[in-house]
Order: C-alpha cells, then sequence, then structure tokens
RNA sequence: GCGCGGUUAGCUCAGCUGGAUAGAGCGUCGGCCUCCGAAGCCGAAGGUCACAGGUUCGACUCCUGUACCGCGCACCA
C-alpha cells in the first residue's frame, strides 16, 4: 500500500529537517507532526518544526521555516505552503486534492479505519471480572462497555486481542455467599434462622436457594458435613450468579473468550508452585506489618505472615501471600493468575479495574516485575465511579440493605445503546453522573440518539433517491472536486482523520474518543445536511453529495460498531 | 498522614500527548419546515480553565505547592 498524501508530506519535511541537523549531531533530531489546523484559513495542513528547531538552530522561527520551504519538493497535490504566525508552516493542498479518498472509505466499508491483524502481538485484556457473588451493579457496566470497546478498537487496529474474565470463585466470600444461600434454603424449608449481618442480604440469594431446592433434595445437604455442605452450595451458588452475569452481559451484547476461574489455580497447584517459586528466589520471609497509618483499626494486632519483598520493586510495603491461618491470600492468586496470563503467552496484558482497587497496582505490577522482568505489567486502566441519579436526585445504594440498582435493572429501563453509548462518552478518569432519566430522553439531551439519528436519516435520503429512481454513478466516476462547500470541506476532513482518531484512541487507550468524534461527525453531517441539497441539484453535484453521504453513514456505522452500538436505517 | 484520580460556561462534559481567537449539549433569549427525516439547523448571551508560583518563543495541557471532592491504605476480594 502506498504511502498517504499525509505521509508523503511529512516525509519530504522530515527530509529535510533531518539534512539541516546533519552537523549538529548533539541535537536529537525532533520528529516532523502534521496536524490539522481548526480553521481553514491554516491550510490543510500544519507544521510547528520551525518552532521546534529554531532553539538548536539559533535562528527565529520563521527563518527556519523559509529555509525548509526553500528546499522541501513536496508532492504535486500541495497547492502552497505558507508561513504564519510565529511560525507554523500551513500547507494547502489542490481543491479537491483529498477528497478522493472518499472512494476508499466506500471501497473498503466496514474495514474503513482499520489495519490487519498482527498474528504476533497478543494482548490479553481483562475486563468486568465482577465477583460472582451478586448481580453487577452500574458501575461493573462502566467497566464492561469501556473493556468491550477498548478490544474492539484494538482489535481494529491490528492487535490480537484475547477478552478474558477472571472468576473470584475462591476465598471467605464464596463461604459467605455459600452460607447466605443455606440460611435461606433452610428458611424455605420453614425452619426459623436469624440472618446475620455478614450475609448478603439480596433477594437473589433466595432465588438461588430456591432454585437449588428445584434440582436437589434439601435432606442430602442436611446430611453432609458442614465444609461439604458449604462448598457444593458455594460451588453452586457461583454457577448462578456467573449465569445471571453472563445473561447480563448478553444483553448489552459482551461476550468473552475465556472465563478464568481462581478456583482452578488452587486446585491445580499453581499458586502454591509460585509462593515455592518466589521462596526460591529469597523474595518470602515471614514477618509482621506495620499497622497502616490513618486508618482506625480497632482489633489490630500484629501477625506473623509470609510477606513477598515486593518493596524490592517498587512497592510501598512488603505484602502477605498467606493468610493466618496459612490460606492464600487473594493476592497471591493473583500473581498467579497473572504469571499463568504470561505463560500463555501474553507477554502484553491490560486489565481494567474499578477505581476502588487503584491501591491494587503497584504490587501487583511489583510482583509481575519480581517475576517476568517486565516493567508496568499489567498496564492497568482504573475507571472511576458511577454515580446513578433520577431527575438530579442521588440513589441510596446500600449493599447491606440490598437497595443497590443492578446493571440489568437499568439496561432494561434506558436500553442497551443508551447505556452503552453514553458510558462512552466521558474519560474514564472522571466520576460519572449517570441520570436515568436523560438516558431515556429520547432527544438532543441524549447523544445516542443525535448520532443514530444521523444514520437514520442519510439512509432516509439513500432510500429515497432510489424511490426516486436515481442511478447511483459508478464509484470511480464521480467527480468529488464537487464537494467544494465549506460544510462539505468540513465533513470530508472529518472523515478523513477517522483512522487517525482511532490510532490516537487505541495508542492511548482511550476508546471514548471514538464517541466524541462521533457526536462531532453527526454534527457536521447535520450541518451540511441543511445547506446543501443532494436529490434534485444538477447531475454530477447530486452523485457526488451522495457519494458523500454513504460514506459519511458508513464511518458512522463502523465507529458505532465499535462501540457496540446499533446504527438503525429507520428509528 | 500517605498513594491514585478529579477541579474548564448556571448544569453535564470535550479540548486531538505544548500551538494560532478555549468548544459542545442542556438551560436562557431570538430566528429556520408550501423544499431530501425539525430526534435537525443558524444566531445571541454566558469563562480569572480551582488558587499561587515555575519551566519556554508559546501552558487548560508539563513541574512544584495549596484548597476542595471521590477512591484506597494488614490478616476481604
Amino acid at each position: 500500500m502506498k504511502p498517504s498524501l499525509k505521509d508523503q508530506i511529512c516525509q519530504a519535511l522530515q527530509d529535510v529537517v533531518d539534512s539541516m541537523l546533519a552537523d549538529l549531531d548533539s541535537v536529537k533530531t525532533p520528529v516532523v507532526i502534521l496536524t490539522r489546523p481548526k480553521q481553514k484559513e491554516h491550510g490543510d495542513y500544519a507544521v510547528n518544526i520551525a518552532m521546534t528547531l529554531a532553539g538548536p538552530l539559533k535562528q527565529n522561527p520563521r527563518q527556519v521555516a523559509e529555509t525548509i520551504l526553500k528546499t522541501v519538493s513536496f508532492p504535486d497535490s500541495v497547492a502552497k505552503a505558507d508561513i504564519a504566525g510565529p511560525g507554523f508552516i500551513n500547507i494547502t493542498l489542490h481543491a479537491g486534492g483529498e477528497t478522493d479518498i472518499l472512494k476508499d472509505i466506500l471501497i473498503q466499508a466496514e474495514r474503513y479505519g482499520c489495519v490487519d491483524t498482527n498474528q504476533n502481538n497478543p494482548v490479553c485484556l481483562e475486563f468486568v471480572s465482577a465477583n460472582p457473588t451478586g448481580p453487577m451493579h452500574v458501575g461493573h457496566g462502566r467497566g464492561a462497555v469501556v473493556g468491550d470497546a477498548l478490544a474492539n478498537l484494538l482489535a481494529a487496529r491490528g492487535f490480537k486481542v484475547h477478552k478474558e474474565y477472571y472468576i473470584n470463585d475462591a476465598g471467605n466470600q464464596i463461604g459467605v455467599l455459600a452460607n447466605s444461600v443455606w440460611l435461606r434454603m433452610q428458611e424455605l424449608q420453614g425452619l426459623s434462622i436469624s440472618f446475620p449481618d455478614s450475609a448478603y442480604p439480596g433477594d437473589y440469594i433466595i432465588d438461588i436457594a430456591k432454585e437449588i431446592l428445584l434440582t436437589s433434595d434439601f435432606t442430602t445437604f442436611e446430611a453432609m458435613a458442614e465444609t461439604k455442605r458449604l462448598k457444593t452450595i458455594g460451588a453452586l451458588a457461583v454457577d448462578a450468579n456467573m449465569a445471571m452475569i453472563k445473561k447480563d452481559l448478553q444483553t448489552i451484547g459482551i461476550s468473552f473468550h475465556q472465563y478464568f476461574s481462581e478456583k482452578t489455580l488452587h486446585a491445580s497447584g499453581k499458586v502454591e508452585q509460585l509462593i515455592q517459586k518466589l521462596e526460591n528466589q529469597n523474595l518470602i520471609y515471614t514477618g509482621a506489618l506495620p499497622p497502616p497509618k490513618g486508618k482506625e483499626i480497632s482489633d489490630y494486632k500484629p501477625v506473623e505472615q509470609r510477606l513477598f519483598r515486593t518493596t524490592q520493586f517498587g512497592d510501598d510495603v512488603d505484602r502477605p501471600l498467606q493468610k493466618q491461618d496459612g490460606t492464600p491470600t487473594y493476592f497471591a492468586a493473583d500473581i498467579a493468575y497473572h504469571d499463568d496470563k504470561y505463560h500463555r503467552g501474553f507477554k502484553h496484558m491490560i486489565d481494567i479495574w474499578g477505581a476502588d482497587h487503584g491501591g491494587y497496582i503497584t504490587r501487583v505490577q511489583s510482583a509481575m516485575k519480581a517475576l517476568t522482568g517486565l516493567d508496568h505489567q499489567p498496564e492497568v486502566l482504573l475507571v472511576q465511579m458511577v454515580n446513578l441519579t433520577r431527575n438530579g436526585v442521588p440513589f441510596k445504594m446500600s449493599k447491606r440493605a440490598g437497595t443497590f440498582v443492578t446493571l440489568s435493572e437499568v439496561v432494561e429501563e434506558v436500553g442497551s445503546d443508551a447505556v452503552r453509548f453514553n458510558f462512552m462518552t466521558r474519560r474514564i478518569e472522571s466520576q460519572f453522573d449517570f441520570d436515568l432519566e436523560a438516558a431515556k430522553q429520547k432527544d438532543a439531551e441524549n447523544p445516542v440518539y443525535y448520532v443514530q439519528y444521523a444514520h437514520a436519516r442519510i439512509c432516509a435520503v439513500l432510500r429515497k433517491a432510489e424511490e426516486e429512481g436515481v442511478a447511483l454513478a459508478d464509484i470511480k466516476d464521480v467527480d468529488t472536486s464537487l464537494l467544494n462547500t465549506d460544510e462539505a470541506q468540513k465533513l470530508i476532513k472529518m472523515l478523513l482523520s477517522y483512522p487517525e482518531m482511532l490510532d490516537a484512541a487505541a495508542q492511548r487507550r482511550e476508546p471514548y474518543r471514538i464517541a466524541t468524534f462521533i457526536m462531532q461527525l453527526a454534527a457536521a453531517f447535520h450541518s451540511f445536511y441543511h445547506k446543501n441539497r443532494v436529490i434534485g441539484v444538477e447531475d454530477n453535484l447530486m452523485q457526488a453529495r451522495l457519494l458523500l453521504l454513504k460514506a459519511t453513514a458508513q464511518v458512522i456505522h463502523n465507529a458505532l460498531l465499535l462501540l457496540g452500538v446499533s446504527a438503525p436505517e429507520k428509528m
């Protein structure tokens, strides 16, 4: 594939810059970066290279720019290059210089914006991983939506993406879950029980208890030894919860390549082996941790534990691998899990966690540094909390009282598309105020309908053209240089920048950029459509505008697909 | 106390890895359908980019400090 026009221009400038600095080998050669100016007076592309060179060359920027322009040889499509402002070089292309690329959009269709998958570039993306002790809440939903979109984005940009869900089906919480269910089972049998605060209060526990009683005989559980009973019920309850979680994920269109069970790590001895491995590296010792500062712990008692020397790899304190009773901590299993991923061939891992797990990053990365020597693995993205409101009034959510709002309730009320798109409109670093009523509005207040409407509107125009017997010209016969109005030019520039936007979004792990891009694209389209009549104008112009509409619809469609949001043809 | 994240228009948020005059939606005010989808478009008003320093040709963007908000800080996950 031949280099794009942008790359050609970039290279031409880079050659000049390299030669200008050839004598100054002490200076690091800056990389030429072409940007698309916000204002059309500043041309099609702008370069700030003269300003960055001014320092090292000890000349004023405009002078440097002149020297560059004197020697550079641009491709033919460049009409002119001016020096502007403090030393920008503004490059203007011949009219219609790039508009022919519009045709590529239709030729590449669903692949426009994508690059070929590099099989040697596998990445394991772990997200959601909600505990199998209850239904998913909206916070999980945000992580799920962001993770799925990131997976699509990375796949579009060439990564071989493996989506994975880690099931925390071991540890105390499963015991609590099992006990909660067992109590409800007894209660359903008419026995009088006392339900402790520590047990899970939600109604779903009763549902699970009923479900188990439907398929199994109560007396067989009664007859079991307590350990066995809790283990059996725990496994059944985890299965039930996972079935519920998978169903919730399905309703928002999310699937995984693999569900990885923590329990299997213990069962296969991998946790044990990992601890042994660290023992052999002399990275474990027995000691007691000091009490944490600034947090009151009434029953603090120093405990001798097996500690992992994570401080040697950048952590603040050493971390326990075994609890007081000798069983492995969650941390021990988690590094065994990441180690397992590594040995499955994933040199590159990305984890998406809720903000409440932020304190956990350093210790996992430290552990992986010890085990693999790799820095910053896994790459962890923290998604900030979601505050759910209705008409601005916050929900009082309490897990203890069982009054938290589940993801499925929200999806049922506002719909998958609205949930997904809304979650994608903000950076993951910002806390999200999600208002149920606003998300339900089918108007401009709700961005998802704005962008979907743009797509449906284009489809309507194309249908209309067909109804009126307009024969679409062959793509190669369309004269795209006729698309010369301000609105058309703006729209075209956006369409052409789509691959660049995707690339930046993938590199920065910021899939939300896709959503903001679509909103801007939809706005550019609406503005174009309002001022530029399509059907009924002179035939060549109409053909060109129809082509532009088709390309716009294609890009909106492609982008929405990455976000897992539908692009309806009618609404 | 320490760590992480945040602070941009009345409200909710963008701001393309440091560029040219800081943008959008909602809300307010005023326009646009005898004409392809008005779930739309156009215009007006609205800003000490939390605050104070610093870095440089240039800072909403990078650094330091302060304030406020959220999250986290042994033997839970």
